[in-house]
RNA sequence: GCGCCUAUAGCUCAGUCGGAUUAGAGCACCGGCCUCCGGAGCCGGGAGCGCAGGUUCGAGUCCUGCUAGGCGCACCA
């Protein structure tokens, strides 16, 4: 900000001076962290914008601008030094005050969300997982939950409110069918003769039902009550199992209500009001071509019952309804032909498109030892999400999970993920934490004092110095603005990343730094330098879900 | 046929709003570092933007076309 604002200031000084044309004095610019830390902490591309307009090379322009700013800054206690370099960027380097300030702030600066607000709050529901309550959760799941959970920490933490949901499916012939396999299994048990349907799910757990059904004591039923029972039974183990995982919902809506309340006529009076509804072959039509979709879709079948969509529409209406300004929704790729026909859908019934977003999930593809693990859900060959938190635990499947983008297709390596060593990237992250924590225990130990957090100064600090030293300082100062960058762009795999770049300077700091020497000041500062990266370090992992030992 | 996603080092992936004659990590491979705070660590080494155009002072990034892979195009959910 205040960099701006130098610039803004030689800028007008040219123009006054005629150095530049008036034209000029609202140029637009940029000003960034540099990719190279050798270019200093910030830096501006303002000469090279400008260059073609002023008609002069961008490498003079920056000359002249860089002067004015050496005076403008002189008495900024942050900035140390400005210089131009390459085609004519403006490099600014930070002061050691600067950098010293940045530890102050992250040891005795409160909580972090503090450092991160957004000055337009929005009300966020994350709508994710959503599986069918017809069989066990797969690691596609397992995905989707990290991430959906993930952006509302992240969304939480920068001032908005999110609130995590999760839609039951547990309405339409998927029940009846999972109410048929499950009657084909009691009967089994029961030692008849039958044949399981065609259709049916062919997966164990239907088995495991079947057993429980009966050890229940529980009387025949019709498939539709077998199914519900079923679906319930299905549900309490997915709601076990993701709270294993870290993830809770603020509501699990079923897709039965909507069917059963108002909600899907209402939905079909706004349309037809609206001029978005007519009745074709029997059936009554959505015109969502109308409004981006490749055709038209049908809400309400020939033979009088609901498609997919509408309960679904009605729902997201019901979003909006609750005071919800943003939706966002996370869905597998093989769902990605469905967000045309239900964004034109909230745009006839009059909701602005722009606050539905669906973020697509991509496959993940399991190896182990070096292969393909096969997944057919048809041949009842498949990795649950149970058996994924089992070989690998919550920490590593989060963290894998989360360090690609959602977009990308994923290799999930299995054999990595359990891996107790250097090559996995979760325990590197957790080493260092655990690893500061084994320095503070080892100053106890020796009788060397160990500073509170709070008692931190700038002074205290002044025996920093070492290039290791301020390289990691300067990464710590990044920490703010990766969570809100993260949360923009819901993108939790730059937290993931940054996390191990923190994790990396640590080492190399820690490698080439005593902490616990001979002299006490320097002591002291490295002290606060461990724990202010333990700080930053715990807490992005906690963003993420995942812990951060202080010992392993 | 139409639509969406993907294509960067041998492998798995980053790459910010288009920025730096030098495109980064990790794994794998090669070579170094423990009388000392946790070696689950550190330091050094080679190799790459699918193809062809275009926009721009500047393109891995934006646009067009092509190629390859994945997914989707229901009165299923």
């Amino acid at each position: 900000m205040r960099t701006e604002g130098a610039i803004r200031r030689a800028v007008g000084e040219m123009v006054e001076r005629g150095e530049l044309p008036e034209s000029l004095r609202d140029v637009g610019f940029t000003v960034e962290r540099p990719r190279d830390p050798s270019h200093g902490d910030l830096a501006t591309n303002i000469a090279l914008t400008m260059a073609k307009p002023a008609s002069r090379s961008p490498r003079a322009l920056g000359e002249a601008l860089a002067g004015h700013l050496r005076t403008i800054v002189l008495e900024d206690e942050y900035i140390d030094d400005v210089e131009v370099a390459g085609p004519g960027f403006i490099n600014f380097r930070a002061s050691r005050t600067y950098l010293a300030d940045v530890l102050v702030g992250l040891l005795t600066g409160g909580e972090v969300s503090g450092w991160t607000e957004t000055a337009q709050p929005r009300d966020v529901l994350v709508e994710f997982v959503s599986a069918n309550p017809t069989g066990p959760m797969l690691v596609v799941n397992a995905r989707a939950a990290a991430l959906g959970d993930v952006y509302c920490r992240l969304l939480n933490m920068t001032g908005h409110r999110a609130s995590p949901e999760y839609y039951v499916n547990d309405a339409g012939g998927q029940i009846v069918t999972l109410g048929r396999s499950l009657e084909a299994r009691i009967a089994e048990l029961r030692g008849e003769d039958v044949e399981f349907p065609e259709d049916g799910y062919p997966g164990a757990y239907v088995r495991d039902l079947a057993e429980r059904y009966l050890e229940a004591g529980l009387a025949s039923a019709a498939p539709t009550d077998l199914g519900a029972w079923a679906a319930l039974q299905i549900l309490a183990d997915q709601r076990a199992l993701l709270k294993r995982y870290g993830v809770e919902f603020d509501r699990w809506f079923h897709e039965s209500e909507v069917r059963e309340g108002a909600g899907p006529e209402e939905v079909l009076d706004i349309l037809r009001e609206r001029g978005y509804l007519y009745e074709e072959d029997g059936a009554l039509w959505l015109a969502s071509s109308a409004l981006g979709d490749d055709k038209d879709r049908v809400l309400v079948k020939g033979d009088g019952e609901y498609t997919y969509l509408l309960p679904d529409l009605a729902y997201h209406k019901d979003k909006f309804e609750r005071g919800f300004d943003r939706l966002i929704n996370i869905w597998g790729p093989d769902h990605h032909g469905y967000i045309a026909r239900m964004r034109a859908g909230l745009e006839a019934l009059g909701f602005s498109p722009e606050n539905f977003e669906v973020v697509i999930s991509q496959w993940v593809r399991l190896l182990s030892g070096g292969r393909e693990v096969s997944m057919s859900k048809r041949g009842g060959t498949y990795v649950t999400m149970e058996e994924l938190l089992d070989e690998v635990g919550r920490d590593a499947a989060r963290f894998f999970f989360l360090m690609r983008s959602a977009s990308s297709p994923l290799d999930f390596d299995m054999d990595l993920a359990k891996e107790q060593s250097n090559e996995n990237p979760v325990y590197y992250a957790q080493y260092a934490h655990a690893r500061i924590f084994g320095i503070l225990a080892g100053a106890g130990e020796r009788g060397v004092p160990v500073p509170e957090a709070a008692s931190v100064t700038r002074e205290s600090l002044a025996p920093l110095g070492v290039d290791e030293e301020l390289a990691l300082v300067r990464k710590l100062a990044d920490f703010p603005g990766e969570i809100v960058a993260a949360a923009e762009s819901l993108e939790p795999h730059r937290l993931a990343a940054y996390v191990l770049e923190v994790a990396a300077l640590f080492h190399s700091f820690y490698t080439e730094c005593r902490v616990l020497g001979d002299d006490v000041d320097l002591t002291r500062a490295r002290l606060h330098l461990c724990r202010a990266s333990a700080r930053v370090v715990a807490e992005a992992l906690h963003i993420l879900g995942v812990n951060a030992p202080e010992h392993m």
